[in-house]
DNA sequence: CTTGACCCTGAAGTATACTACAGGGGGTAC
DNA sequence: GTACCCCCTGTAGTATACTTCAGGGTCAAG
């Protein structure tokens, strides 16, 4: 049985957040010793690295509690994960695409900048100052 | 002369946006009224509508305040400006570079899940749960 | 003179995922 | 026995850009 700070060490996150995600229903409540400290078994370091995984592609935390769920029932289908995955997948790409207009419209912003002087004849301040018409970032 | 209702409605953002604006030294502070209201003159909505635009863009309201102190500083230089854009862009593209990483292992992830069968054998959930060797997404 | 739309201030709430802090007990080594 | 690290709880703070709320004054119309 492993001290909090052992998960903390070996899961790669900190004891705060192991206490914060106890909190928030993504790790059972463990056993506790008699001395109060937490105890947890060793599978559990399987479980914070799903959840570390889960977050590197894009999952919330209450997506992955979502995803727990599924995972912990037995009349869940794979398709149920799938359409999570599939869900996240097109949001990534939405935020893709803005960030994509973002960067197109300051790549054209700073080759139109001659970089030399004053603010007062800056294209960008103008171009912020009023688009007249160009290719929109509706955010 | 407008009131803070009439300068919401025409730059398109709520009178508290305004208010907000107002504390956070992004417009600055009206004159008043003899009953205390906001008195704007008209050229204020250009200059909301400013905001508005580098926001699209991915400019934060510290940022625009930053890029307004250079806005009005006569000696100030075009190249101070296209640098606050240059390192915008590049933030953006680490973001687009984080997000496509995401974008391919769940594209990845979702093509191989068959969407039939239990979550069990969910290969989504396999790969989440003990990724052994595969692209990583290093958040 | 009352109704309704508008304005004011200051404080608190929203979302996300933690981090930090205050105040206190437990366990082991020297 | 005391130093030092570990553990506990509960609360508050962080960042961003607002929104909401409570409580109250102002103004034009009918």
């Amino acid at each position: 049985m492993l001290n909090i700070g052992d998960v903390a060490r070996q899961g790669g996150v900190s004891v705060e957040t192991l206490r914060y995600y106890e909190t928030q229903g993504l790790i059972e409540t463990p056993e506790r010793d008699a001395n109060g400290y937490r105890k947890y078994a060793p599978e559990v370091v399987r479980h914070i690295q799903f959840i570390k995984r889960a977050q590197d592609v894009g999952f919330t935390l209450r997506d992955i509690g979502d995803l727990l769920s599924l995972k912990a029932d037995p009349g869940a289908s794979c398709s149920d994960v799938r359409d999570r995955a599939l869900g996240k997948l097109s949001e990534i790409e939405d935020k893709i695409d803005v960030l994509s207009r973002m960067r197109d419209i300051l790549a054209t912003w700073t080759q139109a900048c001659p970089s030399t002087g004053p603010v007062s004849e800056c294209p960008i301040l103008d171009a912020l100052e009023a688009r007249k018409e160009s290719s929109n970032a509706d955010r």
